[in-house]
DNA sequence: GCGATTATGCTCGTGAGGCGATCATAATAG
DNA sequence: CTATTATGATCGCCTCACGAGCATAATCGC
């Protein structure tokens, strides 16, 4: 029953016969499993469009009209966002803001009113709430941010809205997800995807789920040792990753000051390099070079079947995409190098990680205990009208 | 009835009544599922010992006499180990050969013929064989080993008895299934296994499952970006991790020619250190201060619970831990400091990868088609003698 | 010793969930 | 219009686990 329910979220645009076959179900389970999906408001079934084959027409299966819905909430550098996904992976935005400056709990308090708001709109229909924190999410936590420079803020308990799971994670582990599930790396046994903005984020995927380790930080790549191992990172240790691949590191080797936003630091700098410029073209070289080589490192420890990358990893594919990959080739273990796993941009450069963070969301929903709590709240089989968005 | 035959497996030693608690079975399930086992020759039950309790007396469960066992082999460095595991992981030693300096394919000869006289003495008890290498393992291939310098061998079908599954892994992966099953890292969600030999190996287990990437070749930390980026290594990329914590680097330092045999030579710098030698002393500091840096980094980059050592990577602990853990500690993010992963010295320093690759051997017994296949054998219940070992 | 207490094993009815066979149905092919 | 084809619907069957009630084997208290 999960199963297909599974393959419906993850498959919106199925028919029945498709359904069994995949899942590999006589007709007659599917037929069952399908009958007390429709009957928990879960699924809707109607009439396939006639395909031009032979044989009695199939039925397509889709996400009900009242079915249940997960909010997604995306905090990234001065802005934002709250959307509604329904089964099926849908969006439906429903909010954005800048809050250039704020105080985390002000932004907070912002983002619960809003998230308030859709519990209201979607009542019961709302089941989980799915939050990407542009920075270190360590137990619930956002520990540390070098992006929006929040430290140690309780988020989960903060945006908890009524008795719905909330689940929070790292914007490049979000990515990571929406990628490996319905982007670039759809179908791959273990994906890895690397972010860069401010530092270097990324996630180790097998079969779609994040391995986040025991604290839900895991895929702090950025913080491996890997250049000068005298200077210090903000995070603490020295030498890190992260300091040698973005705008940081652009800025750096231009002999620039330290930028206040190095993501748009790294863009600038990208932009001149675009436009001829000698000095950025040399500096954006050397910083693909020690993405590429970082990149295969990763490649040798950890074995993805492709590397998927986003922000401006994906900029520096475009533009020093020979750079990129000749240092990446060159840092991967021999044996790996007549076969390298692909180096690919991401699908979802804008909204990656609310889509991640609407995927982790729904799998609460998709769980044992999820459609537990669902069948709780439905049986009373009245008419709840749960009023849908206007 | 899976799950408990792998509780009975991974807890020996147990009871009727404790398994029926822990796995959270009614008595009834339990019985009837007991039954089923005990009639397929995979448990025995007796009466337990007296406990001075007061009840009417569990019994106990325990491996069947004549129930399915696998085979477990650990190439190593100049020999080579066969062994017999039961469930419930005990081993049973059958051989152990020395070989210094012949070819792979003789050596695999060699062990191939003692695995079909384990398959003549164990007959159909057989189930699988587990085989670990001391080398870079990629589907199914021994794809290239500094420490015995075999290269692209093709291990997992030389070594194919009857039809029963072969497993191969890299040494340090299965090392790491053994400490986290039943070793240093039991119960931990998450664990990080690091073996340092000649060069660096490891593996991350989530609750005991090594994750290791698409084509099993996953762990290879060593061949992180870390140090020198002039340096070559001999897997082809440049400033390994692996050359600044092994054997190779401790001669490097001491100004001493690269040794031949690096994980010997490590010990001899390791032992002058320990009599007191100033350059010994320096070299194995320096040595424990990158060893440190690293695993702060692969703490950081994948968030573990807990670290186990094992190999050079103990020893350091041993003689230079001061130095070791605070290179890891200032190698950590800084929020990770005030309640760092431990770095635990392995439990099974000598025979960690044979155990684990009978757990993994294991593993293809303890699923549903090791179940079945196993039926299918059993079924006829004729009285099949099946020779134990003398 | 002997009943009371306690923890466990055993048996059996129940229910969930899926399979496969069979029949019914709705399209196309000729 | 009939044959063919693919699917939906229904039903009996099987497996598996649960849980209630009874049986059993130990200790405790007298």
């Amino acid at each position: 029953m999960l199963d297909v329910l599974r393959h419906v979220h993850l498959h919106p645009q199925t028919t029945r016969a498709e359904l069994a076959r995949d899942l590999g179900l006589s007709r007659g389970s599917a037929a069952e499993i399908l009958a007390r999906l429709r009957a928990l408001d879960l699924v809707e079934e109607t009439a396939a469009e006639p395909t031009g084959a032979r044989g009695r027409p199939t039925r397509t299966v889709r996400r009900h009209e009242r079915g249940p819905v997960v909010a997604a909430v995306d905090v990234s550098y001065e802005s934002w966002r709250l959307a509604v996904a329904h089964l099926g992976g849908g969006l439906e935005p429903l909010r954005r803001e800048r809050y250039g400056g704020q105080p985390a709990e002000d932004v907070l308090a912002r983002i619960s009113q809003a998230l308030r708001e859709a519990r209201t709109a979607f009542g019961p229909r709302l089941r989980a709430v799915g939050v990407s924190m542009p920075g270190t999410v360590s137990g619930g936590r956002l520990v540390e941010s070098a992006t929006i420079g929040w430290r140690d803020v309780e988020v989960a308990e903060r945006l908890r809205i009524a008795p719905v799971p909330v689940v929070i994670g790292n914007d490049a582990t979000m990515a990571g997800v929406a990628e490996a599930r319905r982007g670039a790396a759809t179908g791959a046994d273990v994906a890895l995807h690397v972010a860069v903005e401010v530092g270097v984020g990324g996630v180790v995927l097998e079969h779609g789920r994040a391995t986040t380790g025991s604290t839900g930080a895991g895929g702090e790549f950025g913080h491996l040792p890997f250049g000068d191992p005298d200077r210090p990172c903000p995070c603490g240790a020295h030498g890190c990753w992260d300091l040698e691949v973005d705008g940081r590191a652009l800025a750096r080797i231009l002999g620039a000051p330290p930028p206040a936003a190095p993501r748009s630091a790294a863009d600038a700098v990208l932009r001149r390099a675009g436009e001829g410029d000698p000095a950025a073209l040399a500096a954006v070289d050397r910083v693909a070079r020690n993405l590429g080589r970082g990149i295969g490192g990763l490649v040798n420890a950890l074995d993805p079947r492709i590397v998927t990358l986003s922000g401006v990893a994906a900029a520096l594919l475009d533009q020093a995409g020979d750079s990129v990959r000749a240092a990446y080739l060159s840092g991967l273990m021999r044996f790996r190098r007549h076969d390298p796993p692909p180096l690919i941009r991401a699908a979802f450069p804008r909204d990656g990680s609310l889509r991640g963070a609407a995927e982790l969301a729904f799998d609460t929903v998709l769980s044992e205990a999820g459609l537990d709590s669902w069948r709780a709240d439905v049986r009373p089989a009245d008419a709840r009208p749960a009023p849908e968005t206007a």
